[in-house]
DNA sequence: CTGCTCTACCTCGCGTCACTATGTAGACAG
DNA sequence: CTGTCTACATAGTGACGCGAGGTAGAGCAG
């Protein structure tokens, strides 16, 4: 899957994986991964801009400290206030733009209420 | 709503919207906007080129031809085979990636099958 | 210590593509 | 002939996901 249909969605993405726990870059790999069953496998190049511009946006913070569990060190990223209520109007946004595209995406006779 | 989320999705709204008539430019607008209730409101800038694109791809014909309503003679598009085809390839990349977002879109406790 | 490997983080450059703004042209009214 | 409306068109811009490549510390083998 996957063209360029992720612009725009990933932010969402990522904050609702901090949503729980804060997680460090290559985790949060491994968990969009698994909750998609695979459908969703971005590379660095495409998560640390995003992390970064979110930290920048005030949305999380970070702290950068040596792995509990041996290997090199790993910056935690964390949910901020801010990063809560951004997330919950994101998903707002989502769930209007998915209702908007269900007379484009087929299943047409799905979804009664 | 709508910041850049539509990108990657355009191409599947154009070509659904050919699905069962042909129509042209600036009516095709007014069919998506009725059709989300407003959602979309695409404006030339971003409608013209993803036709062109389209049609160079060979996924829908274009016909020039004067408008049976007075006014400026429109052009008219139609699906290709090509092109229905690829309607359908998209419709179901979309419902994977719907899919794949339902973990990040909050709603958590739906959709059980 | 040296060299190798693995994990983790970071960044440059590129291409795509939707958006803003602006332009052109024909139909019709006055 | 001038204004206005409809319709089509495009150049320029910016955002951003992605591929490829680079740095650094941890751990291990010899």
């Amino acid at each position: 899957m996957d063209a360029n249909m992720l612009r725009g969605h990933l932010d969402l993405i990522l904050l609702s994986c901090l949503q729980h726990e804060p997680l460090y870059g290559l985790r949060i790999i491994q968990t969009v991964q698994e909750q998609t069953g695979g459908a969703f496998q971005f590379k660095e190049g495409t998560l640390y801009p995003a992390l970064h511009r979110l930290e920048k946006q005030g949305l999380i913070g970070s702290e950068f400290r040596p792995s509990d569990a041996g290997g090199p060190p790993r910056r935690y990223y964390t949910l901020t206030l801010a990063g809560g209520r951004s997330l919950s109007q994101k998903q707002s946004e989502w769930q209007a733009f998915s209702r908007a595209m269900r007379p484009f995406g087929g299943l047409s006779l799905l979804r009664p209420a």
